[in-house]
DNA sequence: CTAATATCAGGTGTACTGAAATGC
DNA sequence: CGCATTTCAGTAGACCTGATATTA
């Protein structure tokens, strides 16, 4: 988080990046729903990124409702640069623990996070 | 944290109330460092305990720069509230898991933060 | 004078809600 | 018509940065 500000990025431009990436261009709502951002906040993160020339905003000719969102080749540079940043952050922050240890803990957490969502409250 | 809003709670009153109840009457700033709450936000927080009847504010006479934070009756039975409360949202967050799975999650986790801050920033 | 304390005013990133306009 | 998409305006809690006044 704080390595992400030094060089002037948000947790949503990282997410959004690398949806764009790995993913592919997508419309905005479904950038939404890959990311888990909300939509109002596609709209915004957008903005930014369109700003700063990492993304192209374009309509969609078969569904004119549709924003196409494309990165470029500036964003991909970006992302690159973030996605190391990020790796070296977590490489730092699990270095007390060994490779397999890593591996327990992304079962555990997984696991936790694979829950279905309780629906007591009713 | 949805579970607190639903008592009309929120975090910082959680862990201002816990560490009232579990460490004894302290200066705000002690408070503060015990909790890892801005001073700022204790500030606040306190406020509003007081306001509620869950905490009194008197002056330090022996270092009169000093607000002694008391827990009253009414702070130790909220506390007892919410704390069952986080209990229980924790168990069903953890159910997924067995009790020497949780053990080793709480290991790894525990040595994560234990670890000393990187210095690399100079 | 230096240091600690309490307080206030404000800003930021994350997350969400509600409503509007547009197009399928 | 219902439905999806985009957009804007606003709210909320967590977290943090100053600056100020008081007292040790």
């Amino acid at each position: 988080v704080a390595t992400l500000s030094a060089v002037d990025a948000r947790g949503y431009d990282y997410r959004l990046l690398a949806a764009l990436t790995e993913y592919g261009a997508a419309s905005q709502a479904t950038l939404s729903r890959r990311t888990g951002i909300d939509r109002s906040d596609v709209v915004a993160t957008v903005n930014d990124l369109v700003h700063h020339g990492y993304a192209k905003r374009t309509v969609d000719a078969s569904d004119r409702r549709r924003n196409l969102v494309t990165v470029t080749a500036r964003g991909r540079a970006r992302y690159k640069r973030l996605d190391a940043l990020v790796l070296h952050v977590q490489d730092q922050l699990l270095e007390a623990l060994s490779a397999s240890e890593r591996e327990v803990l992304v079962t555990l957490l997984r696991r936790i996070l694979e829950q279905p969502p309780d629906e007591t409250d009713q």
